[in-house]
DNA sequence: CTGAAAGCGCTTACAG
DNA sequence: CTGAAAGCGCTTACAG
């Protein structure tokens, strides 16, 4: 009695050819989809491969096909739930369309040549940049070698890479709209990479909104997109002899830390002594202790948008440069004083649409 | 004027051997460590690499080494913190060895065999298995092809596979007797998905220790690691007549969740009428909105043991299953009454360690 | 539909 | 130290 799987380092197609007494090429055909080859033979190789364990060798078909069905992912700030949630769902998104998920971490800044540099010793068919932008030149590079780049809640100045991005600014602006809405005289901002387009954004909004309404004072500090940062950053604008009345923290990933610092080292009840919003409706902001009034950036969207655009421009070729923006949403929780009108409830869930003047 | 990257597709070592006029394995040498060069080619091959934007495919080299320098890591519960956290640490220790991170994420259960054809194609040289258990064929299958195969934070029935986990009989033993020695009377447990070994272990100690103290009766509820279920756990154990003063909940990620329902659904105050403990010792838990008393899994050293077991084993060709355990420390915080004794500070960071008798 | 053959871009004995 | 050559495991014209 044998009829088990062979013990063997790994099974070649022409073992299978052999066994099935076929050519090598019948054995390919049966493992290329749409390619022409008879039922019987294929059932014959079919039957020879799982007998010995075959599976198609990926790394020689990349080699051939010039497409190693892999993207690369460069994503830092795993700390922010946000990514994480955004790496599941590029996981499905990706697997769904056949493609697999070369996944690099850490990489906060423009340091990333030298991840950059395996990257394309892999000969990646894409890349998915979560939390690092790439110099121009590696930019540059990428468009020469004819490989699809997408910038995920990123942009860059010159738009010269694709990019996936929510309306920031729009964001910004209704979280100041609905502060100054609800009473607030005191405005403070935590921001995150001062660099970064979303911070950017999201601030020139806020700024927006407030100046519409003759303010122009906001007590700025920075926070880094780092939890510890904003909590230093927190502590300065607490200890201000002028306090905020409403703090719009970049992120929600930060705000958690705000409140957490307002609340256990300041004392102050979160939203009658101050009020915070935060940025991106990320899942701590749902629980209970912290129920920050965010704007949402819709992950599914964002991912299936990036998704999009990458098996476009490797399906055709051409790189030119694609930009998807998605709208977000105000969704009002507890952490911040609530305006008199312009409040709407849709299954349980509050948002702020004020009517347009 | 000239002098930039030429744009083509791809560079390959003949066209630099070619510019250099050396041959092409004169360049391959150049980029094989330890291979026998003459300083002298080796400067006139990279000059002409550089020139020309060369990179060494990795694909080919893979082909003919039989060495992908890939790791296929398996991963779930990215919502859980604890994940992203070793996500990361993985992706520094291997990058640190050279080898690279080939994700699979969302595969709770067993139904990984598609997932693992995948793998399989892409001869991956290691894999880490972070939440899921391979069929016992498929472990088989590993084994047969030479492919060593880590299970981290969870070990298999028969211990043939390698697995990395700490003392989870120990920790929920601590968290017994630190209940017990804080004069609690009525004990729930909130379970994680209940055929895993983790939560098998944390339970079994946790019992041991009640029953050293006469204590038989625990109020299990299962919570299948997930925030909803826990959620409901919670409810059906707060809603019993004798409603328990301590509940050890499997891993911080569902502690969190229990203390929402606790302190918002039940207006309970904690620990005054109701101590929880959790397990991890991961990023909310150490927040001071929740404080909760945990026992550490130091994801350091486990991502450590895990990546030297794989290292090890690709180095020797033996894949004789490895087991790790590392011990793990109660930490206390603000989510359960104390303990009269036992109570030992270090850095500001409370522990209990009691004498032994 | 099928097989023989070339070739993807490398590494690595082998001979010098 | 160096080059010519074989070969890794496939895909894909090409001819039948």
């Amino acid at each position: 009695m044998d009829g088990g799987v062979i013990k063997k380092s790994s099974v070649t197609s022409s073992e299978v050819a052999a066994h099935a007494g076929v050519s090598q090429s019948a054995v390919s055909r049966t493992f290329t989809p749409g390619a022409s080859i008879s039922p019987k033979t294929r059932a014959k190789v079919l039957a020879s491969a799982k007998m010995l364990g075959y599976r198609p060798n990926a790394i020689a078909r990349s080699l051939i096909t010039n497409r190693s069905r892999i993207i690369a992912v460069v994503m830092a700030y795993l700390e922010n739930l946000f990514y994480p949630d955004v790496l599941e769902e590029l996981g499905r998104r990706l697997a769904a369309e056949n493609y697999h998920v070369l996944l690099f971490t850490g990489f906060k800044d423009r340091d990333s040549d030298p991840v950059f540099d395996q990257l394309m010793q892999y000969r990646v068919d894409g890349i998915i940049l979560a939390s690092t932008a790439l110099s121009s030149e590696l930019s540059d590079e990428c468009t020469a070698a004819g490989i699809p780049v997408v910038l995920f809640n990123r942009t860059t100045e010159r738009d010269e890479t694709s990019s996936v991005t929510t309306r920031n600014r729009d964001g910004g602006r209704m979280l100041g709209e609905f502060l100054v809405a609800g009473g607030h005289k005191r405005f403070g901002y935590i921001s995150g990479l001062e660099n970064s387009s979303t911070n950017r954004d999201r601030l020139g909004g806020f700024r927006e909104a407030l100046a519409a309404k003759g303010i122009d004072k906001i007590e700025i500090r920075t926070g880094n997109y780092s939890r510890t940062e904003a909590e230093a950053a927190a502590r300065e604008l607490l200890l201000l002899p002028k306090r905020p009345d409403a703090i719009f923290v970049a992120n929600d990933h930060m705000a958690v830390a705000v409140m957490d610092v307002a609340r256990y080292e300041f004392g102050l009840s979160i939203p009658e002594d101050l009020s915070i919003v935060g940025y991106d409706d990320v899942g701590p902001a749902r629980w209970p202790s912290y129920g920050i009034t965010s704007v949402t950036q819709p992950i599914e969207q964002m991912v299936e948008a990036t998704v999009d655009i990458l098996m476009d421009q490797i399906a055709s070729g051409d790189t030119e440069p694609q930009h998807k923006i998605i709208p977000g949403e105000l969704v009002v929780r507890t952490s911040a004083r609530l305006p008199k009108t312009g409040m709407v409830e849709i299954d349980g869930q509050k948002f702020y649409r004020p009517k347009k003047t």
